[in-house]
RNA sequence: GCGAGUAUGGCGAAAUUGGCAGACGCGCCAGACUUAGAAUCUGGUACCAACCGGUGUGUAGGUUCAAGUCCUAUUACUCGCACCA
């Protein structure tokens, strides 16, 4: 039985002999492997937090017995709202709460035995720590990496805190759920944007996982695209706007400005509705971001009256409206509308009945008979009609006798003609019917591209599109020629989208009777004077050109990643080290003087109007100016949650130097980190702050790796017993406690990892502990069949080669829970035996130690067996003893499994052919049938087909 | 809306990447040991027919000697971003 008692003997053994530190020792291999240190909550440890620890756990005591010199580093992450909250709440010093909450977790985290090296913790909450978050800071605004700005920024109304774009993603806040308001106010900013290109390319040269990738990829979001400046109808200032898409120039048909854009109150003496546009400007401040974004699909607007802007290619002369659709803080705060091709745009014009022009024509290519390569291209002009019954509501379907051809009504334009003439023409000829009600354009224009084979070219036909409604059913006899070709029947709307089998048909007729939308697939340029005829990539290229050419655009990658708002209105976080001084500005202070430690404060309030508490004590703020010498004041902000965090891998590899953030060698050989695990909730946050700031301290050659992390990868969820995220209010808690109270820690460092695949979510299962337990048990049990005497057998050898190989590869990929598994298979095995050679259990024990140190290590101790366990050589499997003599195929007629053969091993596939043809089971599958072919699979199956 | 992922017994899940679907665990059934229970051990356990056999990896097609795995369409759920110009 494994008896949890054993538990706080071996914990104590492996914190007095000190024996999961690692030395500095640089002659040897290294692995420094990192989880996200906690951020210490009053709620204690959870056991998502075990998840997260323990697939480094098995990691980090693996490599140390392959001989790696580990680091396994664990801290806390101190400074934060909560646990200002709380200190609010109860008038309890923040100071006090940390260090209490600090003392639970850590005594957690010892019941868990995991093999952190305890020698190094930190917190960053303590000044010889924050004296480096300080320096680093120092060093940003001495490269101008963060500065001052008076900007939009976001804000919590009940935290009182301003919130950085990763801290407030939907539109919510990240600590209390509530809706961020935009507010401007003057904040630090820290230049993440200067490095969006280097966090994203960099990432090609990084193994984290894909997911990981692609969210940083996605939240960076860069975009390459012209900045054109428009002019403005007498005067001499210009509205930049940013567009992805300058081939659409000649589309534009209106140019829309963010409420909050500067160039509004430039020209307020010329619009004459000044008082309308300030009135829209503050109903827009009003909204909250998530009023802006997402209920407010209804687009919302005041025309720019007295002004005009004039399309600097086309010198047209288009009006300008205020939409709030338009965000001052990406691009240029402002736009040019094409409505045809952009859905927002298009929202837009239909409600404010602006110009549609359209500038791409799809470009259809039928893929039955797509052109053919060599053959001459030809161009052509010609039209699809939708034709409407005169009294119901069906229309006219072409359907073609010889080919699988169901669609509109087609025809070529013949010289001189209009197009609505040959739609006319077309119906007549093709129908018979004459009495036409209405002619008029369908808003779609495309190109249909097709090898025609009785003339040997390629036809490039621009249509239009046109819609003809008939007055009365009055027909005239059409010929015999169009008779043989064609059945044209009626058909409702519904029967026609599900009958026309052309994907450009179907879409022409579901524009005529459903209304327009924007077109913002691919096609080719029409109705764009010198772009007409290329594709989008093409007049981009050309447009591009030109605009440079004639200084009216330049090439402008934009992002969607914004610059980190800096600063918290808070008193337990960093304090920003510099001084506002009068004559100078702002100053930062002197190295020899940091860290700038947190004065005594009794209240801990903010500002009403989100002013630090900080702000009220006088003594502290006011200073010198350490550049002149005259009284200046202290700024109040404190640094955000995540500055700690953005570097504190850096400090566990010198976490007591008070001369420098870590030393020059120690960095060199401990960087980078070898493998980093954590919370898909992090990518966005945490992971890229801390790359940011890890690469401009590559910069300034403070570290000497240009990625923090070599490796990254993500653990999931564990759920609560019902299924859903656990939570305080849904009473799904699982308290890790608990479970090593009742059923020791092994049982739950066991359960956790065999719950399921590691990075992905699985529900908590009370009866799935029960079976960890179980199988512990089975393993302190193995003493009951140990003996002296010679147990060797071929099979066993080749089962326990197989089980290590199996766990050593599933560990480093991750795979927990099958490595359990494999390791529950081959105990199985062993207890099939009378006595079992402790030759086959010594193995087992040291794989199976990571996972469950404590029962392995008393096991180990029990068979007197060398030194601990955690200190013996990882095992080596030997692949020669896992090949057997004799192999098991399954025999499949037609693919479905019918009798099994034995056969040795070192046939090849054509005598494991003959035997199977003679064997006696083959015959009755085989009466009055004849065996086509047999496909030998050597190793896996033999499929016979009759 | 855009992007990504997932879907397999009563349950948690495996499947060497195209080669015997359901490893391992839970639960359940039967048996052994027990006065009895607990614990432990042994055997069974996808479904239908219960004899041959047939059907099964969200749904519908396809490729292949062979498909959970590849292709096409489709549904549901989860996650990320979201008026990104």
């Amino acid at each position: 039985m494994y008896d949890k008692k054993i538990d706080k003997k071996w914990q104590d053994i492996w914190e007095k002999e000190k024996c999961f530190q690692a030395v500095d020792d640089f002659n040897r291999k290294k692995f420094y492997s990192l989880i996200e240190f906690p951020y210490p909550s009053g709620a204690g440890l959870h056991v998502g937090h075990a998840r997260a620890f323990m697939g480094m756990e098995v990691i980090s005591r693996m490599k140390r017995m392959k001989g790696y010199n580990v680091l396994f580093p664990i801290g806390f992450d101190s400074f934060g709202l909560p646990t200002e909250n709380y200190a609010m709440k109860t008038g309890i010093h923040p100071r006090k709460v940390t260090d209490d909450n600090i003392e639970t977790f850590t005594k957690q985290l010892k019941s868990f035995g995991l093999s952190f090296d305890w020698n190094r913790v930190i917190d960053t909450t303590t000044p010889e720590y924050f004296k480096w978050t300080q320096w680093i800071f120092l060093k940003l605004f001495e490269h101008g990496m963060a500065y001052k700005d008076n900007t939009y920024v976001n804000y919590c109304p009940k935290c009182r805190v301003i919130l950085a774009n990763e801290e407030s993603q939907g539109g919510l806040c990240d600590r209390c759920d509530s809706q961020i308001v935009q507010k401007e106010k003057e904040v630090w900013m820290l230049k993440i944007t200067d490095y969006a290109d280097k966090l994203l390319d960099e990432l090609a040269n990084l193994d984290f996982t894909p997911r990981v990738k692609l969210e940083q990829e996605s939240w960076i979001g860069r975009s390459y695209g012209v900045e054109i400046d428009f002019g403005i109808e007498n005067s001499d200032k210009k509205l930049k706007v940013y567009t992805t898409r300058p081939d659409t120039i000649f589309g534009v048909t209106f140019m829309a400005i963010a409420p909050e854009h500067k160039l509004l109150d430039e020209l307020k003496g010329r619009i004459t509705n000044f008082d309308e546009i300030i009135e829209y400007r503050k109903k827009a401040s009003e909204k909250t971001e998530f009023e802006r974004t997402k209920i407010a699909k209804d687009k919302t607007g005041v025309k720019v009256q007295g002004v005009y802007c004039i399309n600097p290619v086309t010198n047209e002369k288009l009006s300008l409206v205020v939409a709030d659709y338009v965000m001052l803080g990406y691009g240029t705060g402002a736009i040019m509308a094409v409505p045809a091709h952009d859905e927002r745009d298009y929202e837009f014009a239909k409600k404010f009945n602006i110009d549609i022009k359209q500038v791409i024509a799809m470009d259809y290519t039928d893929v039955t008979n797509p052109p053919k390569e060599g053959a001459p291209n030809k161009e052509g002009n010609g039209v699809l009609v939708v034709l409407k019954h005169w009294n119901e509501e069906k229309y006219v379907c072409s359907i073609w006798k010889d080919y699988d051809w169901k669609n509109l009504i087609t025809g070529g334009i013949e010289p001189g003609e209009t197009a609505l003439e040959t739609a006319v023409r077309e119906v007549k000829e093709e129908t018979g019917y004459i009495d036409v009600k209405n002619v008029s354009y369908i808003p779609f224009e495309h190109f249909d591209s097709f090898y025609a084979a009785h003339k040997g070219v390629n036809k490039v036909v621009h249509q239009r599109d046109v819609f003809v409604e008939l007055a009365s059913g009055k027909q005239i006899e059409i010929s015999e020629e169009e008779k043989k070709l064609v059945d044209n029947v009626w058909l409702t709307k519904e029967e026609m989208l599900e009958t026309i089998n052309k994907v450009h048909h179907k879409l022409v007729f579901d524009i005529c009777v459903n209304g327009g939308r924007p077109y913002t697939g691919n096609g080719i340029l029409i109705n764009s004077e010198f772009l007409n005829g290329l594709n989008i990539k093409e007049a981009t290229i050309k447009i591009n050109e030109y605009l440079a050419e004639n200084k009216l655009g330049t090439l402008k990658t934009n992002y969607h990643m914004k610059d980190w708002a800096f600063a918290r209105q808070r008193y337990w976080g960093e304090p920003v080290p510099i001084v506002k001084c009068e004559k100078c500005g702002l100053v930062p202070m002197n190295e020899e003087d940091l860290p700038l430690t947190l004065p005594e404060v009794k209240d801990f309030m903010p500002g009403e109007d989100g002013e630090s508490p900080l702000a009220k004590i006088d003594s502290w703020v006011n200073t010198i100016c350490p550049k002149c010498g005259i009284a200046a004041k202290r700024e109040t902000d404190t640094m955000p949650q995540w500055a700690g965090s953005s570097w504190y891998y850096l400090r566990y590899i010198d976490p007591k130097n008070s001369n420098c953030l870590a030393s020059e060698d120690k960095l060199k050989y401990w960087l980078p980190v070898d493998w980093y695990n954590g919370g898909m909730e992090h990518v966005t946050r945490h992971l890229i702050y801390s790359r940011f700031w890890h690469r401009f301290l590559y910069d300034i050659g403070v570290v000497p790796t240009k990625e923090p992390y070599a490796k990254r990868t993500t653990q999931g969820l564990i759920l609560g017993p019902d299924g859903n995220k656990m939570s305080k209010s849904k009473g799904n808690v699982i308290n890790p406690d608990d479970i090593i109270k009742q059923y020791g820690t092994d049982t739950l460092r066991t359960y956790i990892l065999f719950i399921g695949e590691y990075s992905q979510s699985a529900p908590w299962s009370e009866n799935g502990v029960k079976g960890a337990k179980k199988f512990l048990d089975r393993i302190m049990r193995l003493k009951d069949i140990i003996t002296n005497e010679n147990t060797d057998s071929k099979e066993l050898d080749r089962e326990m080669h197989m089980m290590i190989k199996k766990v050593s590869n599933d560990y480093e990929e991750m795979k927990y829970n099958t490595a359990i598994a494999c390791m529950m298979s081959y105990i199985n095995l062993l207890y099939k035996q009378d006595k079992i050679n402790i030759k086959y259990i010594k193995p087992l024990l040291q794989v199976l130690n990571p996972v469950a140190p404590h029962v392995t290590e008393e096991l180990w101790e029990l068979l007197e067996l060398e030194n601990n366990i955690f200190s013996t050589l990882w095992p080596e499997y030997n692949e020669s003893k896992m090949v057997s003599d004799i192999i098991e195929m399954a025999v499949l007629i037609n693919g479905t499994v019918r009798f099994r053969v034995t056969v040795d091993s070192y046939l090849n596939e054509i005598e494991i052919e003959k035997i199977v043809r003679k064997d006696d089971r083959l015959k009755q599958y085989t009466i009055d049938k004849q065996v086509k072919k047999i496909i030998v699979v050597k190793g896996r199956v033999i499929n016979i087909v009759v």
